[in-house]
Order: C-alpha cells, then sequence, then structure tokens
DNA sequence: GCCGTTTTCGGCCCGACTGTTTTCAGTCG
C-alpha cells in the first residue's frame, strides 16, 4: 500500500470526525499524521511489521502506528468503515461549499436529515435553510452560489496559471496610487505545483482605493468579502483571490504570514512562544512591543533563524537544515546551460531542429538534445530506425550552420509494455542521448511497470529515465513504481532521473527528487519543449528542483557541455 | 490523538470577516 492511499484514510478520518463534532486536537492528529505520511520518501508499509518503527514518523504515536498496522495488513481500518456508516459521503461533500463547516453540516444533516449536494440545493431552492436555526436568507444564497464552486470540484489550477494570473493582477494594482508595496503570497509563492487560491498582500495609505480597483478588475467575478483590511473576490473557475492590506511596519510579517505554508508557521509561532514572543501577521511582539515585522528577514532574524527561500517553507526540512548551519543555495534558473528533451517537427513538434536551437540558445542555454518521439508512439509520428538515423544527419548538417550552442543527438524512447525498448541496441548505441520513457501501459501491475523500468536502466545506452511516473497532476495517477528499488537502481548503473518542467508533468516530483539526491543521483531538469514558448517552461522545472532543495550541484544540467559530456562518458563507462 | 531536559497531564497558533447574534460562533486562511 502506497503512502498517498494510507494518507487519504486518515484524512477521510479527520473530516469524518470532524463532522461528527470529535475532540479539534484529536482531528488535528489525524491530519498532522497524514500529511507526515505524505511527505515521507520512506515507505510506510515498509515499516508496518514494528510499532516501533511506525512511532518513528513525527505524529504518529501508539494509538495510529497500530491503525496503520491493521490498514497494511487488512486494507482497511474499522474505525473508518463504522464512521462512514454514519455520515454518507454526500455529508462530506458538503464541506466544500464555502461557507459551510462541519459544524453547519452536521447540523444539516442529523437534523434535518440533508445527505447529498443535490439535496442541500433542492432545500436551498425551496426556502428550507434559511429558517433553520443558525442559518438565515443570507446563508441560504450563499449555499446556492457555492455549490457551484463545490460541483466545479474546488479545482486546483496550475502554478503557471496561477503565477500568470496572480502577477497580472498584483501588477494592475501596484499602479494605483497609494500602494507602496504588493506581493504575491501563498502558495504561488511557495511555487507548488497547483494552487487553490491566490493571496495578494499590499503596503497601501489608502486601502479603499485598492479595494475598489480589484473589485473592478476584470479579472474579478465576484466579490466575496470586504472588511478594513482584507477583501476576498472570485476569478474565473470559482479561482479565489484573497487581498490583505497591512502598515509598512506589517509588511514583511505579513508577507511571511501569508507565504505559509499553515504548518511552516505553526513552527514558527510556537518557536515565538518558547521565546516569551507571540508571532502574528501584524508583527513580531514581545507583551505590547513590537520587536520586528517590517520585513521577513526581520522576522526571521529575531526567531534565529534564516530567510527560508518560500519553496521550502512546508516544516519538511527546513528547520532542521538551518540547524545545520547556513541554508544551502539552492538551483536558480540561471544555472541552467542545457536543455535536453524537446521534440521538433520530425515528431509532434512545432519548429525545425534549427528553429529549435536558435530559441534555445536566445534563451541562454549553451547546448540542447534533439530528442523526437519513437515510433510506438504513432500518433506522435515517432521515428522509426531509418528515420531517427537520417534525422541525426540532419541535426549534423544543423550544427554546422549554427555557432554558440552544442546540438546533441537524441531520442526519447519508448519502453514498451513487454518490458522491451522500442528500438534496437545498434540504434540507441550511435545517440549522443537515450532518455527512456513509459508512455503506454500506465495501469499495469507494479511488478510489469518494475520489469519496464528495469530493462531500461540496465540497458547500457539509456542515459536517463523521463517523466518517470508518467503522472498528470490532478489528472492522471502516476504509475505503481517502488521508488526504493527504482532509484536504488539508477545509482547502481548511473542513469540520470528528469524533473520534466511541464507544468502539468513535473515529473519527478519534489518528494521523490529529494530521494534522488539522497541517493546521489544526477537530476535532469528538461523541459520537453514541443514548440519555441514551451522553452519558457523550465522555470517550473527549477522550481520544483528548489522544493526539493537541490541545489546546483545536483542538477546535471547546470554543467558546462563538456564537463556534461564528459559525466556521461564515465556512466558510461 | 500527540507530546515532553520545567510537564506522563494538560497543553496543542492566531486573527479577520460574516451572519445572525444581542455578545459570539462558525468559517477561513
Amino acid at each position: 500500500m502506497q503512502n498517498g492511499a494510507i494518507a487519504a484514510q486518515f484524512e477521510e478520518l479527520a473530516e469524518l470526525l470532524e463532522i461528527q463534532g470529535a475532540n479539534p486536537f484529536r482531528v488535528r492528529a489525524y491530519r498532522n499524521a497524514a500529511r507526515a505520511i505524505l511527505d515521507s520518501t520512506e515507505s510506510i508499509a515498509a515499516a508496518a511489521d514494528s510499532i516501533a518503527k511506525l512511532r518513528e514518523f513525527p505524529g504518529i504515536g501508539e494509538d495510529l502506528a497500530k491503525k496503520i498496522q491493521v490498514l497494511v495488513q487488512t486494507g482497511s481500518i474499522p474505525q473508518l468503515a463504522e464512521l462512514r456508516e454514519q455520515v454518507p459521503a454526500g455529508v462530506v461533500a458538503m464541506l466544500r461549499v464555502p461557507g459551510l463547516g462541519p459544524k453547519k453540516v452536521f447540523a444539516l444533516f442529523q437534523e434535518h436529515g440533508i445527505r447529498s449536494l443535490d439535496e442541500l440545493r433542492l432545500a436551498a431552492e425551496q426556502n428550507r435553510i434559511a429558517g433553520i436555526k443558525g442559518f438565515g436568507k443570507k446563508t441560504q444564497d450563499a449555499i446556492l452560489k457555492g455549490l457551484e464552486v463545490a460541483e466545479s470540484a474546488g479545482r486546483r489550477v496550475y502554478l503557471s496559471e496561477a503565477k500568470q494570473v496572480a502577477e497580472q493582477i498584483a501588477e494592475d494594482l501596484r499602479s494605483v496610487p497609494g500602494v507602496a508595496q504588493l506581493e504575491v503570497a501563498g502558495s504561488c509563492r511557495r511555487r507548488k505545483e497547483t494552487c487553490g487560491d491566490l493571496d495578494l498582500l499590499a503596503e497601501a495609505s489608502q486601502p479603499d482605493a485598492i479595494m475598489d480597483r480589484l473589485a473592478g478588475h476584470r479579472l474579478v467575478e465576484a466579490i466575496i468579502a470586504r472588511g478594513d483590511t482584507k477583501m476576498s473576490v472570485r476569478l474565473f473557475k470559482g479561482l479565489q483571490l484573497d487581498l490583505r492590506v497591512v502598515p509598512a511596519e506589517s509588511f514583511g510579517a505579513a508577507l511571511q504570514y501569508f507565504t505559509g505554508s499553515k504548518e511552516h508557521n505553526v513552527v514558527l509561532r510556537r518557536r515565538a512562544q518558547d521565546m516569551d514572543l507571540k508571532l502574528n501577521e501584524w508583527g513580531l511582539f514581545r507583551g505590547e512591543q513590537m520587536v520586528a515585522g517590517r520585513t521577513e528577514q526581520e522576522v526571521y532574524a529575531a526567531l534565529g533563524l534564516p530567510v527560508f527561500p518560500p519553496e521550502i517553507r512546508e516544516n519538511r526540512t527546513e528547520f532542521a537544515l538551518a540547524e545545520q548551519g547556513p541554508l544551502p543555495r539552492l538551483v536558480e534558473l540561471d544555472d541552467i546551460r542545457g536543455d535536453l528533451h524537446m521534440h521538433t517537427t520530425a515528431s509532434d513538434g512545432s519548429a525545425s531542429i534549427l528553429e529549435m536551437a536558435e530559441a534555445a540558445k536566445s534563451r541562454g542555454r549553451e547546448y540542447i538534445a534533439i530528442t523526437d518521439h519513437s515510433k510506438r508512439v504513432s500518433m506522435a509520428n515517432g521515428l522509426d530506425a531509418p528515420r531517427l538515423l537520417a534525422h541525426w544527419k540532419a541535426i549534423d548538417e544543423a550544427q554546422k550552420s549554427i555557432k554558440g550552442i552544442r546540438i546533441l543527438k537524441g531520442i526519447e524512447c519508448d519502453i514498451l509494455e513487454d518490458a522491451t525498448l522500442d528500438l534496437p541496441d545498434d540504434v540507441l548505441e550511435q545517440a549522443d542521448w537515450v532518455i527512456a520513457v513509459l508512455h503506454y501501459g500506465l495501469q499495469q501491475p507494479r511488478e510489469q511497470i518494475m520489469k519496464r523500468l528495469m530493462c531500461a536502466i540496465t540497458n547500457p545506452h539509456v542515459d536517463i529515465i523521463g517523466h518517470p511516473t508518467g503522472r498528470l497532476v490532478d489528472r492522471r495517477k502516476p504509475a505503481d513504481i517502488d521508488f526504493d528499488v527504482f532509484l536504488d537502481a539508477c545509482a547502481k548503473h548511473r542513469v540520470m532521473v528528469e524533473i520534466n518542467a511541464n507544468p502539468a508533468r513535473l515529473d519527478l516530483d519534489d518528494i521523490h527528487a529529494a530521494a534522488a539526491k539522497k541517493r546521489g543521483i544526477p537530476i535532469v531538469i528538461s523541459t520537453d519543449a514541443h514548440g519555441f514558448a514551451d522553452m519558457d517552461l523550465m522555470q517550473f522545472g527549477v522550481f520544483q528542483a528548489r522544493r526539493a532543495g537541490l541545489t546546483r550541484d545536483d542538477i546535471a544540467n547546470t554543467l558546462p557541455v563538456d564537463a556534461f559530456l564528459e559525466r556521461l562518458r564515465q556512466a558510461k563507462g
């Protein structure tokens, strides 16, 4: 059983307990455990043979360790099954309606027998909600509006989209008179894979002016709330944006606070408490006296901490890192010298070899690899051996006509469902760079998936495994990979792993990239560009690498081309 | 339900906004 599946059960348990009005700290304990399990690079199921081993995970004590054992052995938790009997799934779904929390949902269910989103809509339409104690006309209207949000699945948007929208609105609001500072905060600033909402923070002399501008912004569809310092609006697709306005002396504290994560902030708060201080979005206080708040740097320094890059503010490893000394310098976009995964018109790309090379050069890349699809991907016009050999000749020709960038002859070679490669060894050995990937049969059982990966890793001509899991963020599940075995094999056979920078892939994810680093496996960040514009996606791969805590030394395509090729030769030797 | 070099009991981060309230609970982040 995978960590994600175990965590999901505890998360569901937390929701069900919360609806039933359980002790909030008990609910939190389940949530904390779910998160710790999700964040761990180690397999919980593998540790389930021993209570002591399980208890080493943060937030897992005697009781939860036992529940995990039962879950791994039998596939279910009896308590969860019992709770599901008591509270229908439709009731849990009602939690996704903005404005409805566990207390209101429980009241609707228990006292008025409303058991699903459909029944909730009917009740609201028939004006049956407004009379209920604790509910009124406004709540009823809010429910009708909120149902759309809940049913549009409360979907998170990709970081690429969130970042673009947030930065656009931020830019528009910066021109409002009296706005001294304005920053994007929240999960967007932390560069999470997806954002559930957007957070903007402003220092402004006239809050009303900036709120008026936001209210009239072309991207704003509705106003959810507006107070003296805080305003919430709804954008397209139900996406919410929160704007906070604070004075200059609080800007740093507020930026820190609204960047989060929540878990990171909880640790800071406790640390402040231990120092007889109090931290909130207005500043760091000793009694009534403000100690810090103007800048993030000031706040962290007063707590005896470095300014953590936003990408690692997740209460995973950052506090332990800070204990060990200065924080490592995380990889940056400017460190990237090569882009080793891209397509041309030979398969499903939209530009020629030379056009791609020119575009890469203009973005400061010193080398690229042209890696069109192999024949199995027939929909993408994948290349068979004769076409590939001809394509490589064309690459040699293109190289002659462009200076200042090195073009490597590569291939994105499919690992077929029967655990063989899509091209023969005598072809692959002529390549400068071979990416092996799973495209089809991602739902095969773990055994077969691992057989396929091992076939690629042990092939002497394969340099790297591209987008290893095949997952699409929020859309397609990853292949069932035993990561311990997979990464150990990559390390042993000196095969690199990719962080695919496409915002829909971001594969490997941060957790597994960190696990690869731990084993010393070189990681390559690639755009998988199918046209020029895609080359700008490199930043999203870099964000993912930063979230994994990776430095320049962990990323092979930060090397100059000769050093990179030398490393490749050594790996093959 | 977890956790502990002040503690094995009694804590567990903190504030803004809304609605239905006559002084605050619920929700949200």
